[in-house]
RNA sequence: GGCGAGGUAGCUCAGAUGGUUAGAGCGCAGGAUUCAUAACCCUGAGGUCGGGGGUUCAAUUCCCCCUCUCGCUACCA
């Protein structure tokens, strides 16, 4: 498949340190690469892996701010601690840089003069919103308003998450600062745009050269050239004090788009890792580079990093980009902000030594294709009945057979039909996962490399050694010889996938040398015949239902108490409006109303026609509510209405006010603004 | 209402350029067995492949309509 080329860059995509790591970043970018590239090592070609933190952008410097160090220390911690969660489930990166590193900064800043000097970029005079409160420029992440393609009223500054429009800040109808609620201000400053729509057609002519990428991938870059306008010209430069400085006369204060360096820093960590040879991995065509990343990056690294390298020159291109989908957890989406999520940290401190477990369970539900569901139950079922039951079960008999009947010694196998059988299914089952794997199917291969403990275990019970123990030692040994052969064999095909427990595996049988898949293709033996095998030790334990209910709790109170000023990262809280004086307030006519009727408005999802009591007079007032409250829960609330708003018309309704709700941040759910005690309707709020 | 994705065994999912008895794992039932973490092995039950219509010799697979689920959206939080 891959014939043409002789060796293989494997990227994963940088995590962004803000943040530690989380089973969904494990399933969808890091498990899969690992697997990728120990595989590859597996089959004798020459891999690098490379990954490091993204420790530039907005996000970083917003919460240095917000907690009152500096950006500096935020990336430092989380350097650290996802270099070393990575480090402690086996994702054997043979570097993980860093992008605030100088290494990765003249990197950066060397690859943007090349460009600047090439007149790639075009300089653009633009009038930038600005913070007059925070005293900055705003990222684009960081204005919100109404899309004016869509009219969605919590548009952000590069894209409309509603309608997928991309989007500059300008575009937005009512613009608003995330940081502190004020309305920007629009200030000239000079910033560098990469003119993507000129690189239209090169973009869609690498693009369609590679019709195998998987089809969300291929599909949803080709939808972006297509989308509308098509490409827009993109700033490779901002306004901000945190980052790489843009290296041109007259850009003080300014730094390069954390897009533009994030991607540069898969080349700073071969430099690193490579010396004087980097360029044997980034610009000879004979060498393969293949990213994985989540689906968020598709459009970065099938568009824009292309882009750039393109008009670079000198570089090769992606060859593939297996992205996957999301994980969502126990049925909700994972969210930092929230709290709902499993920090490998954490699990590792439930389950010491079991990271093979996770890394089974992840890699037999990945979101490949679709956007998948971890829940405990399914964890703690595929632990007990495939890991213990099937692959545990079957090295931990061979190893108690061979210590009983065989005097712990590796014994010759037998070459009976039914025994060169078994054996062969090695090299087919082998086959099989090595072909998933190229073609990046995790699961089936996986499924494959299971299929091989069955055979174990069947041929076991056909055989059944205790049986033939006691009139045929000779038969015995041979039927024995098979099954440890076949154990050594299923450390090899698992290596990939759980390498902890391969290892262990190679310990229990006297640690024979570690096999390839050239070696899994022929006929044997895999551990040499005599070996003296090692102690037995169960590989995988039992998880009880009380573990996976503490596991549940711990993941529900930890939501519960989601201390939003630790880890909030992406959904604060709404921030604070800017300020108004008492006379803008004075003319609300708010008061208390009684529901009498209510019901829903057809071909509308959300709203509720209800009939209020007002005191003075009786009113109809159209309600988003429906998708939160039924009609006959609200009949007989009192509630607190906007009396004097002007009347608007909705679904040929006339709704005259408006009903005060609260929006509970943590569940997204509405819940009424309740008079206390026993006010009667009519009586004013102020 | 619109856009997107999807509805295949109790559960999680494969698959079919339309063509003999639609698959896997788990779960369940029965059997066999005892080397093994009551695990393994065998057998079985269980599906009108969401509903209706059309094209066709033949559709679960293609086309149309409907319905339900999920995400987003239009609609005063």
């Amino acid at each position: 498949m891959a014939s043409e080329f002789k060796r293989t860059l494997v990227t994963a995509a940088l995590p962004y340190a803000n943040g530690p790591i989380h089973l969904g970043h494990l399933a969808g970018c890091y498990l899969p690469s690992d697997i990728y590239v120990r595989f590859k090592r597996l089959k004798g070609e020459e891999v690098a892996f490379v990954c490091g933190s993204d420790e530039h952008g907005m996000a970083i410097t917003m919460k240095a701010r917000k907690e009152g160090v500096s950006p500096r220390e935020i990336v430092d911690r989380y350097h650290f601690m996802m270099r070393d969660a990575l480090a402690d489930f086996g994702i054997a990166f043979d570097h993980y840089s860093r992008t605030s590193s100088e290494a990765h900064h003249k990197v950066a800043s060397d690859f943007f003069k090349t460009l600047y000097d090439k007149g790639v970029f075009e300089a653009r005079q633009t009038d930038q919103y600005y913070d007059p409160e925070a005293e900055q420029f705003l990222a684009d992440r960081y204005i919100t308003g109404t899309c004016p393609r869509c009219s969605h009223d919590a548009a952000y500054g590069d894209q409309c998450e509603q309608c997928g429009a991309t989007l500059n800040p300008t575009d937005l109808i009512n613009p608003q600062s995330t940081l502190s609620g004020a309305t920007p201000v629009l200030k000239a400053t000079t910033n560098w745009f990469l003119p993507l729509d000129k690189f239209s057609d090169d973009l869609r002519r690498y693009i369609t050269s590679h019709p195998e990428w998987k089809p969300n991938v291929y599909g949803q870059t080709l939808s972006w050239l297509d989308a509308g306008d098509g490409l827009q010209p993109r700033s490779m430069t901002r306004d901000l004090d945190w980052g790489v400085p843009v290296p041109v006369q007259g850009a003080e204060g300014k730094v390069l788009y954390v897009w533009f360096d994030a991607p540069l820093g898969y080349i700073t960590a071969v430099q690193e890792l490579k010396g004087q040879d980097w360029e044997t991995w980034w610009k000879d065509p004979s060498t393969r580079l293949v990213h994985f990343i989540g689906k968020d990056n598709i459009v970065f690294h099938c568009v824009v990093f292309p882009a750039l390298l393109m008009q670079h020159g000198g570089y090769i291109l992606p060859d593939q980009v297996p992205a996957n989908e999301f994980l969502n957890l126990e049925g909700q989406k994972l969210s930092t902000s929230r709290n709902w999520a499993v920090w490998l940290h954490d699990y590792l401190a439930d389950f010491p030594g079991q990271q093979d477990v996770l890394r089974y369970v992840l890699t037999a539900t990945m979101p490949e294709t679709k956007d998948n569901d971890f829940t405990w139950a399914d964890f703690q079922q595929r632990n007990n009945s495939e890991l213990v039951a099937v692959l545990g079960n079957l090295v931990n008999r061979v190893m108690v057979l061979n210590h009983k009947f065989c005097g712990g010694r590796v014994p010759a196998p037998g070459s009976e039909p039914q025994d060169l059988e078994a054996l062969a299914a090695v090299a087919i089952q082998s086959a099989r996962v090595s072909e998933a794997l190229e073609a990046f199917k995790f699961r089936e291969a996986l499924g494959h490399a299971m299929d091989l403990a069955r055979v174990g275990n069947k041929y076991l019970a056909d055989e059944a050694p205790w049986q033939t123990v006691k009139t045929d030692q000779a038969r015995t040994e041979a039927i024995l010889g098979v099954a440890t052969q076949l154990v050594a064999a299923l450390a090899a095909v698992f290596e990939a996938f759980m390498p902890f427990s391969a290892e262990r595996i190679r310990v229990m049988l006297g640690g024979p040398p570690a096999l390839t898949f050239a070696d899994l293709a022929g006929t044997g033996p895999w551990v040499p015949v005599g070996t003296a095998l090692g102690e037995s030790a169960l590989l995988f334990q039992k998880i009880e239902d009380d573990q996976v209910e503490a596991q549940r709790a711990k993941l529900h109170a930890a939501s519960a108490a989601n201390p939003t000023s630790m880890t909030e990262t992406s959904t604060p809280l709404a921030p604070l409006a800017p300020e108004i004086t008492f006379d803008q307030f004075a003319p609300l006519d708010l008061r208390v109303a009684l529901v009498l009727e209510a019901e829903r408005v057809p071909k509308a999802d959300r709203l509720l026609k209800l009939t209020l009591d007002t005191g003075i007079d009786r009113r109809t007032v159209l309600s988003g509510i429906a998708e939160h409250f039924a009609p006959e829960d609200v009949v007989g609330r009192r509630v607190i209405l906007l009396a004097n708003l002007a009347p608007r018309e909705m679904r040929g309704i006339e709704s005259q006010g408006m009903i005060l709700m609260a929006d509970n941040p943590e569940t997204g759910k509405l819940a009424f603004v309740q008079p206390d005690g026993d006010l009667p309707v009519g009586a004013t709020v102020r």
